[in-house]
DNA sequence: GGCAAAATGTACCAATTGTTACAAAATGAT
DNA sequence: ATCATTTTGTAACAATTGGTACATTTTGCC
């Protein structure tokens, strides 16, 4: 049995009544499956052929490497939805091999059904369109960040970012050493090139005060890249 | 009107026959608008309240940067549609301001009458998933990519993916100028490392078949990162 | 104020990648 | 088969960044 007051709190059906719910299930085919601890859910690379939530308990997911040794770990608890970006789409299989913590009970919904759902109930509707979409906006923006090739850039769009519509001053509120860590690149790297910005005129930074003295050609920076 | 003939062209409404989507847009609120060469279609950083499809000729996306001046320029023909993947999530403000490039018609649909059409059509809904699925998968894995730092471990991990369960030898499906793009990184600087994991005796190619000689030495490039 | 710890500025050299250029090889069309 | 085009291999040099080390400055704390 599916316990409805834990699952309308999940990011999917978040917003829907619980009897609205109920009635959805009611009209669709599912499983609630159980797993003990470390039983195998799905191995990286299966199609994702079902909409997993975690409904009690806690599952993990393993990357795999090429050579068999577990690399990364995500931990999954209830009441969220499992690999829900991958349900279509061209690739849709799974990333990651998932194993549960503990003893753990998930909802599995074929994906025929879930479209159902889908287009019975508006709500549950735009929560997963939303879902995915802010996902995709979030990979977009990130990689628009990596986009830029040289430090000078990546410094550039961020401090022009950072600016806003602001005056040209304003506090820096990391130090260098995280700001080396979100640009990916060390730490005397990236002071070299605040001190060769700071020589061409570009920028003035006091302990933690930058100045934009030219932001004209600090967007130059980024249309030449 | 809409020219139903083009749009079931679109990917959006792609397989709904001709006679179906004219039943679709009988039930649901929508706009024919015709725009006059280099009109501005909407502004970049606008809510994105409309489906936009391009029905008949052409417009561009272009980026305006912090000091006021176009960037860049993608070009949208007849029938795609328009940010469809900024229709929903968090971040739904358009990324680009849109400009005719010559006399156009657009189809607008707004957000609330799009989802009824969602939830009408299986067939468009499993489309427009798909679509914006595919668009998340790609970036995810651009992301993956981008994160290796040097082009070593780029193409490593490519070819230890590519490769997959099959057996050490596979065909390669793109130019080295299309891998290039895909990693981030020159042309010749690829080449450059391919030639060096030969000489290395890791990979061997020819012409478009790729042997792996060494996937236990592949592997250990990737975790020495 | 004085002191330890953290953060910053710099310098040097190595490693990696980009840039440009050109030749060889492969591909496709006639 | 031949020719034009695309793709690939390679080289030399420039530019950028990483790695390491150390002096200096700033910060936080007593």
């Amino acid at each position: 049995m599916i316990d409805y007051s834990i699952l309308v709190k999940s990011p999917l059906f978040g917003g829907i009544p619980e009897e609205e719910c109920r009635a959805l299930f009611s009209k669709i085919h599912y499983q609630v499956r159980k797993f003990e601890k470390d039983a195998i859910i799905v191995q990286g690379g299966e199609e994702v052929t079902n909409l997993f939530v975690v409904l009690s308990g806690s599952v993990r997911g393993e990357m795999i490497d090429y050579s068999g040794k577990t690399v990364k770990i995500e931990d999954i608890e209830a009441p969220r939805p499992l690999a829900a970006a991958f349900l279509f789409g061209k690739e849709n299989k799974f990333p990651v091999t998932v194993t549960a913590n503990k003893k753990s009970e998930l909802l599995a919904i074929p994906v025929v059904e879930f479209l159902k759902l889908l287009q019975l109930n508006t709500r549950l509707l735009r929560n997963y369109l939303n879902n995915i979409s802010t996902r995709a906006q979030f990979l977009s923006q990130k990689l628009h960040f990596l986009s830029f090739k040289t430090i000078k850039e990546k410094v550039a769009h961020f401090l022009l970012q950072q600016a806003g519509d602001r005056f040209h001053s304003f506090e820096l509120k990391n130090t260098q050493q995280q700001l080396a860590e979100l640009f990916g690149v060390t730490r005397p790297s990236l002071a070299r090139v605040l001190g060769e910005m700071q020589n061409e005129n570009l920028i003035k930074i006091e302990k933690k005060t930058v100045t934009l003295l030219d932001k004209q050609g600090l967007n130059s920076l980024l249309k030449n890249g």
